[in-house]
DNA sequence: CTGTTAGCGCATTCAC
DNA sequence: GTGAATGCGCTAACAG
């Protein structure tokens, strides 16, 4: 029923390993029977089938992404970064969406075992101990992206120096009093996002003589309702902030909001910067440390695909450091207002 | 190497027919031997090749999603509601993010030839006549979301309803001058989300007797930056509409932003409906039209399983109809701001 | 009930 | 150079 490397080999009267050999650009097959082979192969519309392929090779020709909460505009711009540059490549990309921590450890644990592919490309999450162990014993080709490991190659962002520069920012305007809003320090899935900025922001507080008030951090999650209510709570304090730093866009709009319903006016009251710089971000005006999502992806599918090419020999990680850039709009200069 | 269904076979003290079968559930194993076998499976940690598995079943296990633009809000709910319905079902994921109409045509032409995935799940997209005969030639199973085509299954919303209900509450609001913000409505990659949401907003305004301006019509993308310059022409104009329908959220958002750059008041000044619901909608208080887009990603998906699960006939397309929501917030009502 | 065998479609030795 | 044979790991059909 469907087309074989039996049926073009018969066809263009030649065994099937001849046609495997075209199929693998051998160069041990002479040009006119190369041809020949070629032709049938279009004129029969031949696909080789990728499982009997990968059955033989022992590769599957697919990645998997494990990536939590992919509805973070951040975590989809990385994944675009990724597709971007793995279907250049040939090969395919099969996601798995960890939105709790079970599943991650479920994965994280299982994956490497079954040989659905050929490598893990893991998006800011930290592995375990048992996680390393699992992967290293069988061998599988893995990079962190947003994340770091000693045993694994990894491409990450400077999230101290981010937040530093932000605040600093934030400062040299003239603000004294910084509220600071960021996800849990102690990341059910481990990544260390939220806790690095932090440390960024109380290294600054501190470099410049100025108290760290533990009101003036607001913990949340990574979306704008979160950023509402964490900046609905600055707000209520008897001496608010002057000024915001949020680890995200998302949570920045939502500070936003808050300020804007209760009469406050950005930056004149209130300034604001955010993290990411994601679309909506240039256009609302928000300063904010701008990442480089999509290049991260695909910087990490790259390392990725480095692997996969020598994988007889095992690479000392490489780690790839890419810069973070402040982006300065209206939300935290007076001047452009 | 890798332990295979030899090694657990040898190891039990069985044939590899044996544990062939307890691994597929069949009842023709006695009680006692099932056991020793599970647990020497569980001892050497086997887990069969998916890709042996899949060569000998001829199938995959995976399923293939092609869909434009992924970055889209909409795009990334529809995905997780695929992704968790599939997951649940042991079905892996695959991703074709087609960013253009040639990247579009080669999926849809080549993807049913190899035989990598066991249906195909297209979402947005409208289906070519060329497409239509590769798909049904190898009896590809496939379930269109946000989309429709008489020969296959679908899940779609009511593009034309949700439309006349967002322009109708306007007009309810005592607004004559209604504007429109959509892409374009000869889509390149033919999804008619524009077409039809233009095709509600004419008929109400004739309807309620209202003339019907080229100049109120501003196509563009379906981006924030896009819908903010769609908003500065309509502000520009003599006389600009004083209530704006726009395709989605984010353009929306881009309308909102260009009307308080000018000073504009929402909603005394300018009315805003978009489209969607996303998260920040919610949030910002953006009237809007909900869009059930993970439970359409859902729905799609459990589609298309019942579809594999029932190979042998060639079932009729059932088109999924979901409803939509109008969303009453205060981007559209005088009462609440 | 259970072991054995024959494919699934392709890559890869070997001989020729 | 090229064809035939072998194996990849698993399912299913066939004998016991």
């Amino acid at each position: 029923m469907n087309v074989t490397i039996y049926d073009v080999a018969e066809r263009a009267g030649v065994g099937i390993g001849t046609v495997s050999r075209v199929l693998n650009d051998s160069p041990h097959v002479r040009e006119p029977t190369r041809q020949r082979v070629l032709q049938t192969i279009t004129e029969l519309n031949y696909q080789p089938n990728p499982m009997a392929r990968g059955l033989s090779l022992k590769r599957t020709n697919t990645i998997g992404i494990v990536i939590p909460f992919f509805t973070r505009p951040f975590f989809v711009e990385v994944l675009r970064g990724i597709d971007n540059e793995l279907l250049q490549h040939g090969y395919n990309l099969i996601l798995y969406d960890v939105e709790q921590k079970e599943l991650k450890d479920y994965y994280l644990r299982e994956l490497p075992m079954r040989r659905r592919v050929d490598g893990l490309l893991l998006i800011s999450l930290c592995l375990e101990e048992v996680d390393v162990r699992a992967i290293t014993r069988v061998r599988l080709p893995i990079v962190l992206v947003d994340s770091r490991h000693p045993a694994f190659s990894s491409v990450s962002v400077d999230n101290v120096g981010g937040a530093r520069t932000a605040v600093a920012h934030l400062i040299e305007n003239g603000h004294q009093r910084i509220g600071f809003i960021s996800g849990r320090l102690d990341d059910p899935f481990g990544f260390p996002t939220s806790s690095e900025r932090f440390a960024g922001y109380r290294q600054v507080l501190k470099e410049h003589d100025l108290p760290f008030h533990e009101a003036y951090h607001q913990i949340g999650e990574f979306n704008a309702q979160s950023g509402y209510e964490c900046m609905k709570r600055l707000l209520a304090l008897a001496q608010p902030p002057t000024a915001i730093f949020a680890t995200s866009d998302t949570q920045a709009l939502g500070a936003l909001r808050a300020i804007q319903e209760t009469g406050g006016q950005v930056p004149q009251d209130f300034a604001l910067v955010g993290y990411d710089d994601i679309e909506v971000s240039q256009y609302v005006g928000l300063s904010t440390i701008r990442q480089p999502m999509f290049r991260m992806g695909q910087e990490g599918a790259r390392l990725l695909l480095q692997q996969l090419e020598n994988s007889q020999d095992e690479p000392e990680p490489t780690c790839i450091r890419l810069p973070v850039q402040m982006v300065i709009r209206e939300t935290s200069t007076q001047s452009l207002n």
